[in-house]
DNA sequence: CGTTAGCACTCAGGATGAACGAGTGCTAAA
DNA sequence: TTTAGCACTCGTTCATCCTGAGTGCTAACG
């Protein structure tokens, strides 16, 4: 059954209107905000029906309407005027995102607390690894006979590297023949490869060569695995305490920590979506069943995806926090295509 | 003008009930608490003298009594039992943080998030530089013709490492000279003296080999200048909401974006002393005038000095956190002696 | 038949005030 | 100096009342 014209104008009246208030949308504020006049009376008959649908709520006899999440998932779906940036405001997220950001770590965090500030809810990011990231070259550079720093080379073009201190002394001329081996032994194949292959050699070569290499090779093993691996940064939570449905200090305790525990099961956009809307019971996680969700999703080179999201109240306004999460994986992913771009595509 | 025993163990006894009640404490409970027998009536007139000499409040006549700042600091520093950490506690901590954790970041936010859980209030952690770091040696690995991975080492024995892309093709020839000069002049000396040194070169040498020359110089200036700065993270600020000090959304709200934001001016110990505790308004800091930080400070090698501290109510329970708070500094002293060991000054 | 005016009804929220009780200060006796 | 006793204070709680926004229904209207 579909609704009619009037039906729905009335509908994204009350939903607006309690976007901004947070308080139940009487019959006659909705006919001093509708163009068409009609007369409150005429409203409340409609509004009953929108009850009866589902579409709207009624917190107790004598209130005004509150909207369901039926009701919001309608205007998500076909009311909601989407938004689209202003120059001014895709400038302003370039800026916010525009300082240095070497660590992964950082700019995401930089990248949650520019989000939740901008949209005044909190926000999560984060990267996660879809592939295996793999080595790809290893150097060995003596720094006296009892340390040594180790530099690798990964698949998504990024470097790491690390100051080892040894057990044993070793031989600076015995360094070229171990990174000979490193490169064409241990690259390009997964972590318990490389685990294995290292056993294999345990015979082979000279014991305190032996126990550089094994020293390598799981320090590289150790920063493989957490390449891989989801980084989660959430920012802003104190955004919540602003909002009149948390008021109470408890709900408030509830989602909070759930955000800055759960770095799991925070939702995800569909694969072939890049945004979705998550409205009240429609998540899945407990503690967000009384928040709406709006996430994003950005590519970051081919193998992984980030995540950038925002959490509010299901009275959230979609339609200007869509568009601006929009704006933001956009600067993201072209953030991470600057950044990851692999040496072998530059073309001038 | 001293208080008598009875008066101390009154107080003692008023301020520990607070801590764990939040509310005034009534002569009555004191009698009940108190090991000498004694009448209420008795205890009353002590009160009431107590109030007068400002270590005891008054919220209204005829409630009981709660602590004044000035109470809380004879408490402090004379009334406390200090505690000592079991062995239990001790390999707790170290437990929390013995997971492997490379990276600075990632250090800093484990230990806060093991404080904040252990302690049940917010907390902080930071690791200042109180001296400039230099570089102590740069190598150059060719990648391809385009782009070139930069190592350097720095005087706290760390290693930062990154892909650089070449706007002009260089000569993989040319790469040992560039080290060379790399290492030569621009070892041990200030990220201002970096920068006019690569001035001076500039005419000397040829222009594909200076570009690269100052893309490497640029990107050890960043890290050396972030490396100097201050890292601050927070965690645990949802433990706020416990409190039924900060049941009142708005208050609760100011301290936590505080937290949030403010990576300024967190309070530290001062140079000579380890541990500091600071009462409601004893803190310089508006947002922090209502509750009352412990902090420690704890050493990295010789030229770098962290801050761990917990931010809690007036009421906080100082005895158990100060003493769980040294614990954490010393394991995160511990920690950052092994991490950063000179090579030099191993000896076995 | 949809729309509107009118009116009785409902119900949350705020104000008011009485009863309660924890705790005090003071006085007089031990 | 300590204690028992007692009147007094004042925040808290609970019931009650009032108010007003908003509804649902009915009857009249175009």
């Amino acid at each position: 059954m579909n609704l009619t014209d009037r039906k729905k104008k009335i509908l994204k009246v009350v939903i607006e209107d309690y976007i901004n208030s947070a308080e139940p949308v009487g019959s006659k504020a909705i006919a001093g905000q509708l163009d068409d006049s009609v007369s409150s009376a005429t409203i409340r008959n409609e509004l009953a029906e929108l009850v009866s649908m589902g579409y709207l709520e009624q917190p107790h006899t004598s209130a005004g309407r509150i909207p369901s999440p039926k009701g919001y998932r309608l205007y998500v779906n076909e009311l909601m005027d989407r938004q689209r940036l202003s120059m001014a405001e895709t400038e302003k997220i370039n800026r916010a995102l525009q300082t240095k950001m070497e660590e992964l770590d950082r700019l995401l965090s930089q990248a949650g607390r520019a989000l939740s500030a901008y949209v005044s809810y909190p926000a999560y990011v984060a990267a996660a690894g879809r592939k295996r990231i793999l080595a790809t070259r290893f150097e060995l550079l003596p720094v006296d006979e009892r340390s040594c720093i180790v530099v690798m080379m990964m698949g998504n073009n990024h470097v790491k590297s690390q100051l080892l201190r040894l057990q044993l002394k070793v031989d600076p001329k015995q360094i070229p023949t171990l990174t000979n081996l490193l490169n064409t032994r241990f690259v390009g194949i997964s972590t318990v490869e490389m685990n294995k292959r290292l056993m294999e050699l345990s015979e082979g070569i000279p014991p305190q060569m032996f126990l550089l290499l094994s020293q390598t090779v799981s320090y590289a093993v150790e920063i493989l695995e957490e390449a891989g691996q989801k980084e989660v940064v959430t920012a802003g939570t104190s955004q919540i305490l602003r909002l009149p449905e948390f008021r109470d200090a408890d709900k408030a305790h509830d989602l909070m920590s759930f955000l800055a525990d759960s770095k799991e099961n925070l939702p995800a956009p569909d694969d072939n979506s890049p945004l979705k809307i998550l409205i009240g019971p429609e998540n899945v996680n407990k503690a967000l069943q009384d928040t709406s969700v709006v996430v994003a999703s950005y590519d970051i080179g081919d193998d992984m995806r980030g995540l950038i999201g925002v959490v509010g109240p299901t009275r959230m306004d979609y339609s200007t926090v869509a568009a601006r999460l929009s704006g933001f994986a956009g600067a993201m992913q072209r953030l991470f295509e600057k950044r990851d771009l692999p040496p072998e595509q530059d073309k001038t």
